[in-house]
DNA sequence: TTATCAATGTGAATCAATAAACAGAAACCC
DNA sequence: GGGTTTCTGTTTATTGATTCACATTGATAA
């Protein structure tokens, strides 16, 4: 299912509409109104439905949107038909966080390889997810068609994993090392550091802070 | 120092400017041309120099910008003058990791206490950082002056923990737990989710997979 | 001394994201 | 059965973020 140009805000809101939908999902509620939606990810019933306007998504003047309907319609517009296949190179306290968080929540998504460098780790399973030694890496990508790669070693490590990845195929990158990455521009990257989230938030907190008196 | 209104974009890019500098200080290299920071981060030199133009600083016209003093001056922007504590409540496998990787990183913003419910975890030190018993949250918070808090608990807790939280007096609050938050207007709220990282990066690179051939 | 070059700094233009405003539809109420 | 309410869907306006375009500067070289 395509829909020409999505705004990249869009495709990240309509993941979170998900996964709030699925939280919501029980027998009882089947529909839900835009402002509703709304509420929980604290933006405003107008973005959703302009979002949902988007992906050509109608709900019920009444009764709001089907519940179902919507997860099942967001899923063929986010997620490829025939799933992804996911690595996570180093299985350190990150690494092990991200497996286990990831177990299951996706099925088109699946995390089915990890790799360390350190001897207990590799021949191991964590969680499900079978890890390997580093230097099987390209053979394992390779040969599980994988094409996501997560890096979450250490950060010197990260830009050599990388341009291994790539060379072995991966389509899209998400680097938690605060070591900044290059990649070819066919290949998605996304870098995510916790400091600074956390200095957004100790900034603004400051800020609100003088502000609410 | 203050600034009126820097773009909440501009703090984001602010922190990252930072690490970067952090990153490639060194007795050899004591400038940097705004193309350079613009390379490391994927985006524009006249990104970098309209923000730097935000916070007043001006470079050298040959030399490009001193890093020492950027550093300096993102800090005193950005940073609270006094510094913020911080508390992490949830001490498994993504709390030890953020821990480990804040430890010593920024002098104006420190981890000082880990809550848990877990009794092998509690009177215990992790890399520096003291866990208590969770119902000790409110009393911590209070004498210690904590001013953040950071959330890895399993989402169920997440709101009550929030709310134990936000009445111990704490401004900001960044959420890794699925579970959507309220918190009154005052305290800054930041949410981050793997998944919608990954299945951001997942539905680009199907998407970049597809115009590249 | 004058031209050239490679940088910065910034007003104006563009582009992207959000919000406001409102028409239209179904249910409900009297 | 007309009016009221409450929601959706969409057009239009506003706000926010980024980029363009270019003036400016000072070093260097011709
Ligand atoms: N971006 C963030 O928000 C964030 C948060 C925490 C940690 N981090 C970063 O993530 C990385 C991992 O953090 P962590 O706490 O899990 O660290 P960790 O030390 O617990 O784990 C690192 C793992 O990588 C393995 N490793 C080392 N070299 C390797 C190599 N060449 N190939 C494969 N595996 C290798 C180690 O054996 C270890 O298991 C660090 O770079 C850290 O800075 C980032
Ligand atoms: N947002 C993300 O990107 C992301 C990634 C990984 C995990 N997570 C989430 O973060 C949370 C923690 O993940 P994890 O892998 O570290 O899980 P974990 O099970 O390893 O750790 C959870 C910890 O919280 C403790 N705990 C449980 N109830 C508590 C309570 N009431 N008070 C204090 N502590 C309590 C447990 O003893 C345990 O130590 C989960 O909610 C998970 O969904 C989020």
């Amino acid at each position: 299912m395509f829909i020409k140009n999505l705004p990249h805000k869009t495709v990240e809101r309509l993941s979170q509409y998900r996964r709030a939908l699925l939280m919501i999902l029980s027998k009882e509620k089947t529909h839900v109104f835009s402002h509703e939606i709304a509420q929980m990810l604290h933006i405003t019933p107008v973005q959703v439905r302009r979002d949902l306007m988007l992906i050509g998504y109608s709900g019920n003047l009444r009764k709001g949107y089907d519940i179902k309907e919507l997860i099942d319609l967001i899923g063929r517009i986010i997620d490829s038909e025939k799933g992804q296949r996911v690595a996570v190179v180093g299985l350190g306290n990150l690494g092990k966080a991200i497996i286990s968080y990831f177990k299951g929540k996706r099925s088109k998504l699946a995390i089915i390889a990890a790799f360390d460098i350190n001897p207990e780790k590799i021949n191991r399973v964590y969680d499900g997810v079978a890890c390997y030694h580093i230097n099987q890496v390209s053979e394992i990508i390779k040969q599980n068609n994988i094409s996501i790669g997560i890096i979450s070693v250490p950060s010197e490590q990260a830009p050599e994993i990388a341009e291994t990845m790539v060379l072995a195929g991966v389509k899209g990158i998400l680097n938690f090392t605060p070591k900044p990455l290059n990649v070819p521009p066919y290949v998605y990257l996304e870098e995510y550091d916790m400091i600074t989230s956390l200095e957004k938030v100790a900034f603004f907190a400051k800020k609100n802070d003088e502000r609410f008196k």
